[in-house]
This record gives structure tokens, C-alpha cells and sequence, in this order.
DNA sequence: GCTTGACTCCGTAGTCGGTACAGACGGTAG
DNA sequence: CTACCGTCTGTACCGACTACGGAGTCAAGC
């Protein structure tokens, strides 16, 4: 499969760092365009790749899927949709700060937990019968900010 | 349902903060213990208030049911026990200083794309079409360290 | 020409951590 | 008696993939 009749869908995953079932996945929920198609195998172009490189780039920052087929909605029409865009990628923004606060008193928590660990304070450690068990304290820490799920991010 | 019976499903809920549903899940695959029954309803102790309160502590620190259980199943022999315990909180926490990193990086390569949509220095943003969008730009600046996914938190 | 091995096809089911719903039953207050 | 809440079991669904089975296809080497 060379450059005149396209590429195979194991050489646009390689170039996009893409799971190939991932590919497939994307197509079937209508995230990407039908391909084009030798046979029964598809064929990618530098459009294809262009496009399921941005799906990604959304993804590693934290875009849904449902986000990313808005953004990519939006890549017909200039000017207004720029703005909206924009509004997405704010409110995601916050959110990531959100996510980011929550992390740190969860971090916070995990090291005085740790830390107690090896000050040896709760001799026995019991975990749960106890609450002396500076791990179970040290637990009860964190509160989280209002945010809600995320999806899994490989 | 009063002090000496125990306290029904939805008394458990509201104390834990966990949700009548999740309770049954975590019963389902056998994180909580089968409980007393009076008639065909579930009798809950203070035993099981503080076991169903540990779960949710972790869980809010981030733990996967499976270390949950792990840490749960320390509960019961002593010293080697905590220093287990401790050794998994550590490797947790090293996991979730990756994620803020993860975070943080995100949050920046957003933030720059704002402001450069703010900035219009793409008047257009087709997004996709050129290379010229910001939000392409600054899309492009993430690279993920590498930590493995995480459960959706609520 | 034939074999080998890599690649691709499609469809389905599993993952994690729950949530949501349907339809039945129990307990109590007015 | 009726209304209404709480609880019961079981199943299906969510997001974002991943894994697998069993078949078909392609190119290269012998």
C-alpha cells in the first residue's frame, strides 16, 4: 500500500500511536468518516491522519469523546466557532484545575500517611479495627472539589 | 429499624456518604461481607459503618477496589501488615504525583490555547484544516508521563 | 506454485466503578 | 384502605477502550 492508493490501518496507527482497534472503535461511533476502501481493507489518506492526530491531542487533554466530535463539528465554520471552541477548552480548563486540587490533598494525605508509617506511631497498624492507625487517619484528610468523572485516560 | 437491631440500608448510606446501590455493588463483589438480615432486609453494625467509611476513604484517595480489598485483608495481622500497607500507599502515590505532572502539562497547553484564541492570532481557527489554529498549536505541546488509567472518581 | 507469517476483517464480550431502572414486596401514617 | 416511602432482586447501561475468535488477504521466500 503505497502513497498513491493510501495507507493501511496498521501504518496510521503507527504514525498516530493509535491502537488499531482503537481506530476501528472511533469509526464505528462515528468519531471518524468511513474510509475509503481497497477490497475490504481501508485506506487512509493525510486528511485521515491529520484528523485521528487531533482525536488524540484532545484526548491527552482530558477531552471526551462527546467534546472532541464538538470540536471537530466545529472545524467547519470559522470565526463563531472559534469562540465556541474556545468556551469548550475553558471549561474543560477549569475542570482540569479542579482535578488538579483534588490530586494534591489526596497527595498531601498519602504522604502524612506514609510518613506516620515510618515514624512507627501505631504500633500494629490495625487498619481498620483501630483508629489509631495513622493510615486511617491520615485517610480521613482529603475532601474532594465539586468535579465530576473522567473518563479513563490510558 | 433501632440501636439494638441495627440500622437498615439507607441509614448505612446516609452515614457513609456512599450511595445504597454502591453498597449493594460492593456486597456483590464481596468488598463488604454479607450482612445480618432481619426479613429479606439488610441489618448493618457500627463494624460494617466503619468498614464501608475505610472504603470509601480510599477510594477517595484514589485506590482500585482490588487494592481496597488488598488493604482491607491487611486488617488483620499486625506490624508486616502496616509496612505492606505503607509500601502500597507509596507506590499509590507515586502514581498520583505522575498524574498531577500529567495535569499540569494539560493545564498549561490549555490555558496557552485560550489565550492565544484571545490573542485571535488565527482569525478562523478552522481547527483541523490548517495548522495555523492556536488550539492545534497548544494542543500539540502535552506529552503524557507514564501512568496508567485511573477508575472514574465521581 | 506453495507455504509462511504478518496483517486485516468483523463481531462480540470483557474491563472498571459504579448508576439506573423495572417490578415486586414491606412498613407505617393518615 | 390507601398513599407513600424504603427495600428487595435482577438486569442493562455508561465511557473509552481492549481482547479475542475465526476467517480472509497479501507479499515474500523457497
Amino acid at each position: 500500500m503505497d502513497r498513491k492508493t493510501g495507507i493501511a490501518i496498521g501504518e496510521l496507527s503507527r504514525r498516530t500511536g493509535c491502537n488499531v482497534e482503537t481506530v476501528r472503535y472511533y469509526e464505528r461511533i462515528g468519531l471518524l468518516p468511513q474510509p475509503a476502501r481497497r477490497g475490504r481493507y481501508r485506506l487512509y489518506g493525510t486528511e485521515d491522519v491529520a484528523r485521528l492526530a487531533f482525536v488524540r491531542r484532545a484526548r491527552e487533554l482530558g477531552f471526551a469523546l462527546d467534546e472532541v466530535r464538538t470540536l471537530l463539528g466545529m472545524a467547519t465554520d470559522g470565526q463563531a466557532a472559534c469562540a465556541d471552541a474556545r468556551r469548550l477548552a475553558e471549561t474543560h480548563l477549569a475542570g482540569v484545575r479542579a482535578k488538579i486540587a483534588d490530586l494534591r490533598a489526596i497527595e498531601v494525605a498519602l504522604a502524612e500517611a506514609v510518613q506516620r508509617c515510618d515514624a512507627g506511631e501505631a504500633p500494629g497498624c490495625p487498619l481498620i479495627e483501630t483508629p489509631s492507625c495513622p493510615f486511617c487517619q491520615a485517610m480521613g484528610k482529603v475532601r474532594r472539589a465539586a468535579f465530576g468523572g473522567w473518563g479513563r485516560r490510558r
